[in-house]
DNA sequence: CAACCGAAGCTAACAAGATTAGCTTTTGGC
DNA sequence: GCCAAAAGCTAATCTTGTTAGCTTCGGTTG
């Protein structure tokens, strides 16, 4: 009988597809296990069990996007590099709408851990967008928790099919876009 | 043996108060069962399982979110209806999240589902407060789910732990509340 | 007032899923 | 070719959700 050949990047990277697919609470180990053609107990030989498959998860689709967000800012400024953030993030969201249900709630154990890591490089993504903006020092804070509501907001609530009347959802997100461009402007030049 | 009297509110109510003190993934048939002084099978007798449950305690929390915004909102217009409307929002999720978080991904079955029509009052709660703005009538679906996205991803961002470093997190809702304010003032008047 | 019947509860049993223990076998380095 | 570590497997346990079928309470009715 010949050896699968696993090690814990190709569970956890067949964890977050199959998650994708499916649905984050419809991952089970029996499933993953089936899909890497492996019986249930010898995925416990590569993950340590459900909840650090799902940190693990968690890590890996904060990373992909961070490097996807971050791809997509480089050469722009200003209103370009929110548009580009915005859709990128949106479109790894409801592309990996599994991966990124796994960061949800995570709680990161300490500052090197890989979940903080990664989700502090989403993050920075995020911030290089707002430096188009003249947000003064003190403001960034707020105006980053603001931006990540926005887009997490309307990503998740699309990905659970949240939006349920005819308009088309991709007009209201350059509408979300627009908005958001328009509120930076608004919040500019406010004495720190 | 006396009996203990339930019947389908007293049930979903329980389980709503149980899944905002343990959290929604801890909310198991058999804790609320002990919550309620019953065997677990009892509870079968009320609802016909955990996903009827989920939709119930869903339906619930949306009605009952609807019921505090539409007061908070009530004699006030403009910025004043904004920062009531997402202020009572986030405080209800942040007092409520169990029964919040039974909300997201349900599918409502038809537009007469108790699901469905708590959330269309929540929505015209919100919409009341967008008739503060002159928001053409073409954008209004936008402007709508662009605010909804805004509230609920803070809400839930910050119900999750997901704000992490040290800036005052209500002084950030009040710079979203300002943002959101001069955001869709910035959108008054765009031709339809 | 007693018989009755439906609902509310209970016990027992089963099914699915996560996890652990302990055994077997492959495989890479000597 | 040998051998230890790693990878896989079977068997078993535990937790949860759910169903079946029995029992009993409590209101209704003759």
């Amino acid at each position: 009988m010949p050896r699968a050949g696993l090690d814990p990047a190709a569970v956890v990277a067949a964890g977050a597809a199959l998650a994708d697919e499916v649905g984050l609470p419809h991952l089970t180990m029996g499933l993953l296990a089936e899909r890497l053609g492996v019986r249930t107990p010898s995925l416990y030989k590569h993950v340590g069990g459900q909840e650090d498959l799902n940190r693990r998860i968690a890590a890996l689709a904060l990373g992909e996007a961070a490097d996807a967000v971050g791809d997509a800012v480089r050469g722009w400024a200003g209103r370009d590099a929110l548009a580009a953030a915005a859709r990128t993030f949106r479109g790894f969201v409801l592309e990996h709408p599994g991966r990124y249900a796994a960061t949800i709630g995570v709680e990161p154990s300490g500052p090197d851990d890989p979940v903080a890591v990664a989700g502090r490089r989403l993050l920075d993504a995020f911030t290089a967008v707002l430096r188009g903006y003249r947000i003064g020092e003190h403001d960034v804070d707020h105006a980053l928790r603001t931006l990540r509501s926005l887009c997490h907001g309307f990503a998740t609530l699309q990905a659970a099919r949240g939006f349920r009347w005819s308009t088309d959802v991709d007009e209201s997100f350059d509408w979300l876009i627009d908005f958001a461009d328009r509120g930076l402007r608004a919040m500019e030049n406010t004495p720190p």
